[in-house]
DNA sequence: TATCGCCCCGACTCCACGTC
DNA sequence: GACGTGGAGTCGGGGCGATA
């Protein structure tokens, strides 16, 4: 079962952790590498599992078994066989399917200030059987990109577009790296350079580089360079403005940091960037 | 070891509504 | 009427622990 309650352990502190508020602890990144079970007098050692394809828990840490008589004791048994994975291609992202991207984080986040529950679906259909002696099952792993030079195009071969998954700033990993994914936060500095705008948005304490290089303002639309010019002057008046982006993930002075390639592969204050600069500026 | 069942996320579809 | 947008709901994929 997920564990949702951990003891951070440091230095002689016991302090109990919820998986709902590990991540605004100011000492997450120490939190998260000294967490443990809470049963007691299990030496257990857990690891924080950031949302993902499934909501955030808690983990059981490789062969730091729970004692017999803890609640989250368990067997280990080895993972069934996977897929095989015969070959790798990128995938151009649609604008449309981009839209969807940062469409459902606004969704999400309105469902998360109202409160709303985790739905469940009791009307779920069973999974289906794996016939006996069913041959391998190779499979093809897609890559979303928003890049130049993707293998396919979305629609193409009748391939349905590949996931893009949300990420938190804190939550990257190198896992993340070369692939799309999408980030939100709050717009906290706007560097403005020839061909070239940084901006800094910020999620807790934690602050992250979204890029839009040479390849962003080929492809823009003329003069779009002053509406950055117009958002730095709105952010420096100390307007809090959420930004949210589909970009391609990279390291840079061994930090993670965002690459947009197309002007509608980001929101600011929900809205594309065009239209919310035309709003701000009424 | 292979597969099941639960759970959740993201892709996709449909429909209502507003604007031009 | 065409088009764009937003919201709700459905469907499918896949991670993970449980189980035969």
């Amino acid at each position: 079962m997920p564990i949702y309650e951990a003891i951070y352990r440091y230095e002689d502190m016991d302090e109990p952790i919820l998986v709902s508020n590990i991540e605004q602890h100011e000492h997450f990144t120490n939190v998260k590498k000294n967490l443990f079970c809470t049963y007691n007098g299990c030496p257990s050692k857990l690891s924080y599992v950031p949302r993902g394809k499934v909501r955030a828990h808690f983990k059981t840490w490789p062969k730091a078994n729970h004692t017999k008589d803890c609640i989250d004791f368990f067997e280990r048994m080895e993972k069934a066989n996977k897929q095989k994975n015969v070959a790798t291609s990128t995938m151009m992202l649609s604008d449309k399917h981009i839209k969807s991207v940062l469409d459902n984080l606004k969704k999400r986040r309105k469902e998360q200030e109202a409160g709303t529950p985790p739905k469940t679906n009791i009307n779920k259909k069973p999974r289906p059987k794996v016939k006996p002696n069913a041959l391998e099952n190779p499979s093809l792993t897609i890559v979303p990109t928003t890049g130049a030079g993707a293998d396919l195009t979305s629609g193409q071969n009748n391939i349905k577009e590949p996931p893009v998954r949300n990420r938190s700033i804190i939550n990257l990993t190198d896992d993340d790296i070369g692939t799309t994914r999408s980030i939100e936060g709050y717009i906290q500095n706007v560097l403005l350079e020839e061909n070239r705008v940084v901006i800094d948005i910020q999620e807790n304490s934690d602050i992250f580089k979204v890029y839009f290089e040479q390849f962003f303002f080929n492809n823009a639309p003329v003069n779009f360079s002053g509406l950055f010019v117009t958002l730095k002057s709105l952010v420096d008046k100390n307007k809090r403005l959420l930004f949210s982006g589909v970009g391609l993930i990279e390291t840079r002075n061994e930090e993670y940091v965002m690459l947009i390639n197309k002007n509608n592969d980001f929101y600011v204050e929900y809205k594309y960037f065009t239209v919310f600069i035309h709003s701000a500026s009424i």
